[in-house]
DNA sequence: TTGTTACTGAACACATCGTTCGATTATGAT
DNA sequence: ATCATAATCGAACGATGTGTTCAGTAACAA
């Protein structure tokens, strides 16, 4: 890839991320990203369609991160039960979310959050279909793995606005108030 | 009140939720509610600040509906627990949303959904509070809360996708899914 | 060096917003 | 029935932000 192309994504990102620190997605104009980054204005349009749009390719970047790894392998194959291994993929999502969780707020504190969260509801389901693939419940499947997911996306966003909380111990809550899980 | 108001007033939410069921909310734009209101233009400024104040109005109207009754109050003193009695005002919140089912759909299916979730959870969050007064938990009251709130908040957007449950089958899953309630 | 590709930035058309104001009409109190 | 008051109408306006265009410039890879 051209060193130009490369150079302006990270640029608008960079300057993105950065406002999205000091205000809210909603407040946030297309014109700001591009001072910010100290780019043409045709040169944004030519990588993002729409603010939305970077919006999106913002969220496909953190979470092609933070769920890059082996989140859908089941790991452990000792008599620790799905649980256990649930609990340490929990964990590790955790970690890498609170590497951006500067901006993540930003993102969050409007309505823009909506979007992210349904990324990330998106991505969560895939890991928790997995894992739950032979389980059977008193409710049905569906309703089971959606409350799974949104318990954690509102576990995140909670700890984001309640820090000073390590991922260990959001885990742990969240396993706990988990039923199905243990 | 003045009767013009009155018809003002209504014909705009009618307009409005009559449009929300066709599209979403981002989609809908102020003159299509002015046109589809037949009122004038300035009328419509004259109550309503913004398309998102009317948002919030009308999330106001359904939820003084739906919270209107006694949910606040304690309302079994025998010896069926605090479970037996949420279950009952779940059951209630349901059957008010169904009412509503058809536009409350087009509201959360796009981000003005994250606003109708904020104020439907602000409301939940005072029934809960109340309901659990003097628990314990193992996880910091305010997660149990929130994550309470936030089970049951998405439980209704999933109920609102998936039709064809019974207020009273959708309260008895969320029952079942929620530690600290039975 | 050279052909290609990306960036620049001013200018543009466009959509929607929220306001203004003088004219018109409905309302309710007397 | 009268009349002062208040609500509505709607065209016109300025403002803001969007996304596109295009000719000129600079960076790149080979």
């Amino acid at each position: 890839m051209d060193r130009r192309q490369l150079k302006t994504r990270q640029a608008v990102f960079q300057a993105f991320t950065g406002l999205l620190e000091k205000k809210s997605y909603n407040n946030i104009t297309v014109q700001e990203i591009i001072d910010e980054a100290n780019i043409g204005r045709s040169t944004f349009y030519s990588h993002f369609e729409t603010k939305d749009e970077l919006l999106k390719a913002l969220c496909t970047e953190i979470f092609t991160h933070v769920f890059s790894e082996d989140l859908c392998e089941e790991k452990t194959h000792d008599f620790s039960g799905a649980g256990a291994d649930m609990g340490r993929k929990v964990t590790h999502i955790l970690y890498h979310l609170r590497e951006s969780r500067s901006y993540i707020r930003g993102i969050l504190s409007s309505e823009s959050g909506e979007l992210f969260m349904r990324y990330f509801k998106e991505h969560l389901r895939r890991v928790f279909e997995r894992a739950l693939k032979e389980q059977e419940f008193n409710v049905p499947r569906d309703y089971m793995v959606n409350h799974m997911v949104c318990g954690l996306a509102e576990s995140v966003r909670w700890w984001m606005d309640n820090p000073g909380y390590t991922p260990e111990e959001i885990s742990a809550f969240y396993m706990e108030i988990t039923p199905g899980l243990e």
